[in-house]
RNA sequence: GCGAAAGUGGCGGAACUGGCAGACGCAUUGGACUUAGGAUCCAACGCCUUCGGGCAUGGGGGUUCAAAUCCCCCCUUUCGCACCA
């Protein structure tokens, strides 16, 4: 008997040298194969990897070696995400060149990764601070430039003071910085917008193709963040000419209520408001409210406990149906940028309206009521926003509100004073950056052209390196004259070249696309490689992301499609999306401030890499958030080392056979060896489907530890004869190879030792036999009216009739039904029976 | 307020199509082997019990021979969005 210990590290290191030099995962698109893509979010390589970033890569890896096992191409690549903002921070603490810190960082977290023994095809790796990738980002951003996708815009942006640099929308969280927490500001500039607003429509028709493959609420977060109204916009004529302007546009998706207007409501920065007070006699005390107003800090304009304000205006509307004069007035709660940032006020339809009326004694118009039901101005408590029947409104008087809402629009439109339209609530993409470390944008200013796009041959655009980092954050391209300086690319001119950089969200729009042709130096994607490989099949991340860099690369795919880079049929780069629950510790998020970290290098150190890939799969299913438990792993190592000695004590009985490759004839031998043989092709079930097409990796990890425990019962009565062996055997590989996505070195390790040549990875995965499942006898349940009252072992095929009979005749049956009378027998073959009687 | 998800032993979690609730693991307890064990092995382990059984899947109703699972109402927690007109 074999008493050798398991010593992980020893076996890991053997097996990763080796991967390191065969590269056996590399993978190419001419292939005869189906193909599969699985990808995780690629890391920014902050230096070390975390507890998040095992678990993500562990589940990729698990289905990428998962895939490969059962007949698939699999392309499973890995990358760094390498331009932002840390690296600037850290070269301003440490006096390190930010391209230094980031490739220190990357080689760093590549050898962590390859000490986790994750089957990447390393030779597509990618970084996208390199020139190699961005500068097709700047090929990219010139032909948005040409199809107008791309445009710059002076407008009021967030502005965040601790990183020197404009934030998009989707980068404010709660009015501060997703990255710093700092309190966003707003400041004037001029910047680069991406239309993805263009886009819409689509980004929202085409969620629908999601449904299935992508988490619900991660739909419902993008639907809701895209934020599209279908409604129309009303034009109300304005009682004077102020300066010109003669009329004010509204957006409402209510126009069934038009004949409900009482006042209309303006957002405090409307560019009008200036003029419609002009002469008003308390236009101070407007001012004053407009000023109080700007001034008010953004988190707390748009909390949810601010009270409604307005003031009124002294000017006047047209009602564009009625001719009615409506009192204009600004209010607190009105967006300027939302819409046409005006309102028209419908109290009775509208609970803000209503607010507003009521604490200003505007009136209030009951336009639409209940069918059954009479609404009374004076006393209503709410505006009614409930479906119904049209009144006070004219001609539609009696009318269906909703048939209402089109017939309302149809007469403004014929009158020229409205129409349908949608608003979206989705904002253009402000890609640029007041940063260093990142793409530089491929634009020009000239003296005498303008805004000049650099020419395709002159790019890359590359960054320089031999700048020296500022104290204070800001960005040293502005007065580094070797990059800042430039000749027009059209007249040849003096120029100053645009020193604002790309948001880093570019560069990991795409990155998914270029995995599939990486090298080529000759243009972005091999259009072949593309076509073979996208959509990615499976992609896996955290929920963080689904918004921002979800969203964003949906637009990428759909621009690239337009573009014609990506195949025409393709509309949405992922088919299906895993978002990972967190690796929380004490119950909270893991941080160097609680001191709660769990770093991986200690634990792979203390277990080994395929315990600490076997915990972070066993200990809960994988969308689900996790608390790290310092006995969980325990037992994780514990689980490894008792396969080990299964193994080792028997190791001189084994045969080299292959999963599930003893046959009906060995398990003829003995009922133990049955029994097993019947237990190994359960297992290949169950972990087949939880692994492959559930990824319930805790459940399908239960049943090997099931069969191992059934090993462990049956293996002296096994090692008896010649046959029994062969059962174990055969049972030893499946756990081999159920296991060996998960524990990879493990698996090749006892694999060779079994005496099998080929790696482990490269077996097919094993297909397990109905016939060697079924069992002669099996145990129903006996129910008395619903209750269990005990079991009965019966032969597996006995029909109802039986089963009826043997439930009757059984003890606790008759104690049960003693004295009552049997109504009904139902009989489930196979599961139970239930006797009713009272 | 809107949207999404989740509530099952001391804990993580199973139960996939309604059919023996608690698989698998952790923790705990008892035992074995040991000079010793924080190794390993065996066993017990939802709650109550008069040992017949009774009660248990957030709470309350319902459908059914049978409900963690289906339907209705309610509560709690987490996440996202939020004066979006």
């Amino acid at each position: 008997m074999n008493q050798e210990r398991y010593n992980p590290q020893a076996i890991e290191e053997k097996w990763q040298s080796r991967w390191q030099t065969e590269q056996p995962f590399a993978c190419t698109h001419e292939s005869q194969k189906p193909k599969y893509y699985v990808l995780e979010m690629f890391p920014y390589p902050s230096g070390n990897i975390h507890m998040g970033h095992v678990r993500n890569y562990s589940i990729g890896d698990v289905v990428a070696r998962l895939k490969r096992m059962q007949g698939f191409n699999v392309l499973h690549p890995m990358g760094w995400d390498a331009f932002g903002l840390p690296a600037e921070n850290a070269a301003i603490k440490h006096g390190v060149h930010p391209a230094q810190w980031t490739y220190a960082n990357i080689a760093n977290m590549r050898a962590q990764l390859q000490r986790l023994g994750y089957s990447y095809d390393w030779p597509r790796e990618l970084a996208t601070c390199r020139p190699e990738y961005y500068r097709w980002e700047q090929l990219f951003f010139l032909r948005l430039l040409e199809k107008g996708l791309v445009y710059r815009k002076k407008a009021p942006q967030n502005w965040c003071p601790s990183c020197h640099t404009v934030l998009a929308n989707e980068q404010v969280v709660e009015g501060l910085c997703w990255r710093c927490d700092s309190r966003v500001e707003q400041k004037e500039l001029t910047q680069w917008f991406l239309k993805i607003t263009a886009y819409g429509d689509e980004l929202l028709d085409d969620l629908a193709r999601l449904e299935g493959g992508w988490p619900e609420r991660v739909i419902a977060m993008q639907r809701n963040w895209i934020g599209k109204s279908t409604g129309a916009e009303v034009v109300f004529g304005l009682e004077q000419d102020y300066d010109g302007v003669q009329s004010l546009a509204v957006f409402t998706t209510r126009p069934d209520t038009l004949y409900g207007v009482t006042f209309m409501t303006i957002a405090p920065e409307h560019p009008l408001v200036e003029k419609l007070i002009a002469g008003y006699e308390k236009a101070d005390a407007v001012r004053a409210f407009v000023e109080r107003i700007r001034n008010m800090d953004r988190l707390d304009r748009q909390s949810d406990t601010l009270e409604k304000e307005g003031i009124f205006t002294g000017a006047y509307a047209l009602h564009p149906l009625t001719g009615e004069r409506i009192p204009l007035w600004l209010g607190n709660f009105v967006l300027a940028d939302y819409g046409t940032g005006a309102v028209m006020g419908v109290p009775s339809g509208d609970q803000r309206d209503f607010e507003f009326a009521r604490k200003y004694g505007l009136p209030i118009r009951v336009v639409v009521r209940p069918a059954d039901a009479d609404l009374d101005p004076a006393t209503m408590e709410a505006a009614y926003t409930a479906p119904g029947v049209m009144v006070n409104s004219g001609p539609f008087d009696g009318m269906d509100n909703e048939a209402g809402k089109k017939a309302i629009t149809d007469l403004l439109a014929s009158q020229g004073k409205g129409r349908a339209t949608t608003q979206f609530r989705l904002r253009d993409w402000n890609i640029s950056r007041q940063r260093y470390w990142g793409a530089p944008i491929p634009v020009v200013y000239c003296e005498s052209c303008g805004v000049v796009p650099e020419k395709e041959e002159n790019l890359p655009v590359t960054l320089p390196l031999d700048i020296k980092v500022r104290d204070d954050g800001r960005s040293p391209l502005p007065e580094t004259p070797s990059f800042a300086q430039c000749a027009c690319p059209r007249c040849g001119g003096p120029a100053r070249r645009e020193t604002d950089t790309m948001d880093t969200f570019v560069e990991s729009s795409w990155y998914f696309a270029r995995y599939t042709d990486a090298r080529n130096e000759k243009e972005p994607f091999d259009p072949a490689a593309l076509a073979y490989w996208l959509p990615v099949d499976q992609y896996i991340g955290g929920v963080e992301h689904a918004i921002l860099h979800l969203l964003y690369s949906r637009f990428f795919t759909k621009v690239l499609r337009d573009f014609g880079y990506f195949p025409q049929h393709l509309a949405e780069p992922f088919t299906n999306l895993l978002t990972q629950g967190m690796v929380l510790k004490d119950g909270g998020k893991m941080s160097k401030s609680k001191g709660n970290v769990v770093d991986p290098g200690e634990m792979i150190a203390r277990y080994g890499a395929d315990t600490v890939r076997l915990f972070c799969l066993f200990a809960a299913p994988p969308e689900r958030d996790f608390d790290w438990s310092d006995s969980g792993i325990e037992g994780s190592s514990r689980f490894l080392n008792r396969v080990w000695r299964l193994f080792c004590e028997a190791e001189d009985q084994l045969l080299p056979l292959a999963a599930c490759q003893s046959t009906a004839e060995d398990a003829a031998d003995s009922p133990e060896a049955r029994e097993l043989r019947r237990k190994e092709h359960l297992t290949v079930k169950k972990a087949g489907e939880d692994m492959g097409d559930r990824f319930q990796f805790n459940t399908a990890i239960a049943a090997v530890m099931e069969l191992v425990n059934a090993m462990y019962l049956g293996r002296d009565a096994l090692a008896r004869s010649e046959k029994g062996r062969r059962v174990f055997s055969s049972a030893m590989a499946t756990v081999l190879t159920l296991l060996s996505p998960i524990t990879p070195h493990l698996g090749e390790e006892l694999w060779q030792r079994l005496g099998h040549n080929g790696p482990l990875a490269a077996q097919s995965w094993p297909q397990w036999d109905a016939a060697a499942t079924v069992q002669d006898s099996i145990t129903v349940a006996l129910q008395v009216n619903g209750k269990l009252r005990g079991t009965l072992s019966i032969a597996a095929d006995a029909d109802k009739a039986a089963l009826e009979a043997a439930a009757l005749a059984d003890a606790a049956v008759q104690r049960h039904t003693d004295g009552l009378t049997i109504r009904k027998v139902v009989v489930v073959p196979g599961k139970l029976v239930n006797i009713v009687a009272n």
